[in-house]
DNA sequence: TCTTACTATAGGGAATAGCTATAGTCGCTA
DNA sequence: TAGCGACTATAGCTATTCCCTATAGTAAGA
């Protein structure tokens, strides 16, 4: 049984003549008449009553031709969906974003997308590098944004900015008329950080080795909001990706210091698997970055 | 497009490798990697992602493989209807039957099945009843014999026969010299059960109440014959059903004692699909619960 | 670096679906 | 009843398709 054979059926029971039926589809006479009486072997069961001057579906192959007609409207569908699917800028792109970069990033980000590719949405899922690796692994997200390094065995990385640190003061901490700071300045127990498991943390305790790594919960944020505010509230100091200290999010209780330069910074990148089947979404996410207007992200692309 | 195209993309999805794939189809993997490229071609969509040691489909390849499954699902009717015309008695029928069922009660039903429709094979698949129900719905097994209630919609049931619960303990244990015990003697976590997912150890649970669910592995089974080896190892007792203990299943290591009248029972049903282009199948199969002999099957039809 | 596991490609052979030509069948008409 | 017209089936051939084996390519792990 062939989808062919299937038309066959359909398209004789529709003329009631093997040349008519012949002729709708494109094949000679013989060609059909050969193609029927195979499948009517094949089921065993006698499909068309020959008749004189009259073709006519025999009470099975009444049922039978409904039911083809039914399996060939379905087949089409298949030809359908997959024609629905061609473009690669449409439908979700599943991405998935580290904690200190998402909240800071995406709001512009999605901005810029929606006109490279306005009918695929982002599916954000927000997490720490090591579930994202996973999860890209496991192609649970599509892509990622993280800071690098970003060492997963079959993935694709590719830079898209850097982004320089910042320290953060509470207002009328001593260092709050300063230029600049030295990384080495960065020291001592007063340092908030994040919790274990965020790659920033990392990040700033290889720029700044003055740091102590912390016993106590007190000095550790779940976030970078969360930081900012006890830094408000006079807990300590803190360093900061330099996304995270703009607009709208700047307030009166803290103060922005620059590090001296070369300032440590991060170096963030777009991840995937390289079999993915959008490469033109990928390329789209690249044309949004190109598209970012923050003096935070010094573009790689 | 063909369909035997469409069935090697779902054959394809299901296993996610090419090789089980082909095996699975019964095709070389390159006959079969080759006609996966020629689809895509012709759709002009990736339709599976190819990464290193996995193959799953992309988005589009997704809807298109479920779309796909509708097709040839139709298809496969349209073979249906046409044998319909011929002899419903003929070929094989897919039989979906429970764990706590089928190695009791197939080998009497096929030897009585035989008599009545000699050239219809079964073709048994064993699982658990929720399994059951969703391969009924899905078209992938004709007829499933369960345990009542069976309460899923679109679906046509038949009661058969009631099947008493029996009590089995070691040789040697108290209650071996009792004429019967009532369902709240059975308490305590001494009770050995299937482990979950299994309806007869809900059923149990139902008839016994006392029987305290239990939080070690050590007292779950997971099949009965399991349980009866438990037993007799003088792990505890448990609660079976009557078509599990008759010969040649009996050892003179348990007991089996009945329940006090009117003893805790289960209800065994045939379920079909209402469209199902077989009604003299299912009839057949009833003409052979029939034909059982074993007084274990209080038969209902 | 070698091995292993997997997918893609190449090349050849068998099966098949299509074609044209023609035979067979039935009813009608001369 | 012979011939004709309308139709379907059969025969014989060809081009295509399909599937096979063998092998190359590739990435990951030992």
């Amino acid at each position: 049984m062939t989808l062919t054979e299937l038309r066959y059926i359909v398209a004789l029971a529709q003329e009631g003549n093997f040349s008519r039926a012949a002729e709708f589809c494109s094949v000679s006479q013989p060609t059909l008449s050969v193609a029927i009486a195979r499948l009517e072997d094949e089921f065993g069961v006698q499909l068309f009553e020959r008749g004189k001057g009259f073709v006519s579906p025999s009470a099975v192959g009444h049922k039978v031709v409904e039911q083809a007609k039914r399996a060939l409207g379905e087949a089409e569908k298949v030809r359908q969906v997959a024609m629905l699917g061609r473009d690669q800028l449409e439908g979700p792109l599943r991405l998935g974003v580290i904690h200190t970069i998402g909240p800071y990033l995406l709001p512009q980000l999605i901005h810029s997308l929606k006109v490279v590719a306005p009918a695929m949405p982002l599916a954000i899922e927000e997490n720490m590098t090591a579930t994202l690796a996973d999860m890209l692994h496991d192609n649970e997200v599509d892509v990622v944004i993280i800071a690098l390094p970003f060492d997963v065995p079959g993935v694709l990385t590719r830079a898209i900015y850097d982004e320089s640190f910042k320290v953060v003061v509470p207002r009328g901490h001593p260092w709050e008329s300063r230029e600049w700071i030295a990384p080495e300045d960065v020291a001592g127990d007063e340092v908030l950080l994040l919790k274990a498991g965020n790659c920033f943390r990392d990040q700033v305790l290889g720029a700044c080795p003055q740091v102590s790594s912390p016993e106590t919960d007190v000095r550790l944020g779940h976030s970078i909001g969360t930081i900012r505010c006890m830094v408000a509230s006079g807990l300590g100091v803190s360093v900061l990706p330099d996304s995270a200290l703009g607009h709208p999010y700047s307030n009166d209780m803290i103060s922005v210091i620059p590090f001296k330069e070369p300032a440590p910074a991060r170096r963030v990148a777009l991840a995937w698997r390289p079999g993915f089947v959008r490469p033109k979404a990928i390329e789209a996410l690249l044309d949004a970055v190109r598209g970012l207007r923050s003096p935070a992200y010094r573009l790689l692309v």
